[in-house]
DNA sequence: CGTTGGGTTGACAATTGTCAATGGCCGTGG
DNA sequence: CCACGGCCATTGACAATTGTCAACCCAACG
């Protein structure tokens, strides 16, 4: 597949959609932006994109697919620590970063392709640093999540948040958007099990408040969800 | 206070301990630190040292006394996102952050100090980094903490990491450290509430793997609780 | 067709929360 | 010096949430 195999007219990547989006990008950092995503890589679902401690220099930029940060315990419990999409960038700042980070491991098919260096640009070094204050803007709401919410607001408040992440990068359809990843997936990102996980998204199809089904999901009302959640805003204040 | 006032001979100040441990600083670095030091701001216990999303220029060195991130619930629930120790820096990366980050409140009596324009010292430089990868650090921790321990792991972990963090500072006696909270803000950290901490903490008296009275934690067995607990190392690798 | 992965369900258990009351400690003010 | 109030720790009884285990269904796929 090559660079101008675009499956719809009008349709840029997602990647360059998104980071445009968060500054304004000049001529050059589309330039390299554009050829950096003319060379992808491709990964396969199951498979360790990043590994803890290893590999340190290995950075991507997600242009297609769901990966998630990952912590195992000793006896095998999992957790994913945040979710990894299509625009989000990893891996950059690690090399003067001297602590191991976290695993990364693709949910889906993937193809990402190396960052282009930001030195090179002003805004797109503006882009990347948007992006990774974003990332620890949802690690903390990851935090809050998991530490004060229950089952029925855990699952409102991520799928609120992975809506307006996916909006970043035009990989919405209006008030839905494809949720390619299984129950216990999502489980083991809210700190629940697979199993009341399966229950409350029942409870929540009930209430009208979300309906998952074929991939994809819908949040009819997202404003009165929020509500009922009770959700903190994830600002962005302009830069 | 001027800087020679030290409180006792041979005691350095648990911020320059730690920074120095983080990097080795240079001549420079030192001086600018000492300089910093002796220009302590004083707060209170329980106020707010940083506002989210407003007064984004305030940055922070610690130097004693314990502060705490926190989140609010539109309905009151509360949730320290991470607790904030001597030798910590907050607030210095926000410049060009645009995102909100979150609210800082004091735990204690407190007091910090102007952090030293990094520019000046490439060893200031690299320590700010290695804090600040180690502040992302024990983000990923209490990520998992919450979503995939149980209320006594919980607290085995975290006071772990808290006297692995204080031994960074030289704030640690032997097997003993000062913890200076109480159990509703323990609670608030851990995602439980303070009845259930007390009793988890009784239990782990009876167990024999800490002990917590007058201020005064102690850890009689580091690595058997750590294994009790399945505890990841956050670990530092070589700059 | 058989196998496999994911989703669904029921019965039951474990963990954690809620509510309410009590007691100790300590600083303040009379 | 003593009484009072406030904060924090502790306890008991009980409720709610979430987990565990096991079985079953169904669709996709080789």
């Amino acid at each position: 597949m090559t660079a101008r195999a675009i499956p719809l007219a009008g349709v840029v990547s997602p990647a360059l959609h998104r980071l445009s989006r968060l500054a304004p990008l000049d001529a050059a950092a589309h330039a390299a932006l554009g050829s950096a995503i003319a060379r992808p890589q491709a990964f396969r679902a199951r498979r360790d994109l990043v590994v803890e401690g290893r590999d340190i220099a290995s950075a991507h930029l997600i242009l297609s697919g769901w990966a998630a940060r990952v912590r195992i315990l000793p006896d095998g419990r999992r957790q994913f620590l945040s979710f990894v999409l299509p625009g989000d960038v990893v891996g950059l700042y690690d090399h003067h970063r001297p602590v191991a980070p976290s695993s990364i491991v693709t949910l889906t098919d993937m193809t990402t392709c190396v960052p282009p260096d930001p030195t090179m640009s002003p805004s797109l070094d503006q882009a990347y640093a948007v992006a990774h204050a974003l990332d620890e803007a949802y690690l903390l709401a990851q935090i809050a999540r998991l530490g004060r919410m229950n089952a029925m607001e855990r699952i409102g408040d991520l799928m609120l948040e992975l809506q307006e992440r996916l909006a970043m990068s035009g990989l919405t359809q209006g008030h839905s958007y494809d949720l390619p990843i299984t129950q216990e997936t999502l489980a083991d990102a809210l700190g629940l099990t697979a199993v009341h996980v399966n229950r409350m998204l029942q409870a929540a199809r009930r209430a009208g408040d979300l309906i998952w089904s074929a991939r994809s999901m819908t949040i009819p009302d997202p404003k009165l969800l929020s509500r009922k959640v009770g959700r903190a805003q994830v600002r962005v204040t302009g830069a």
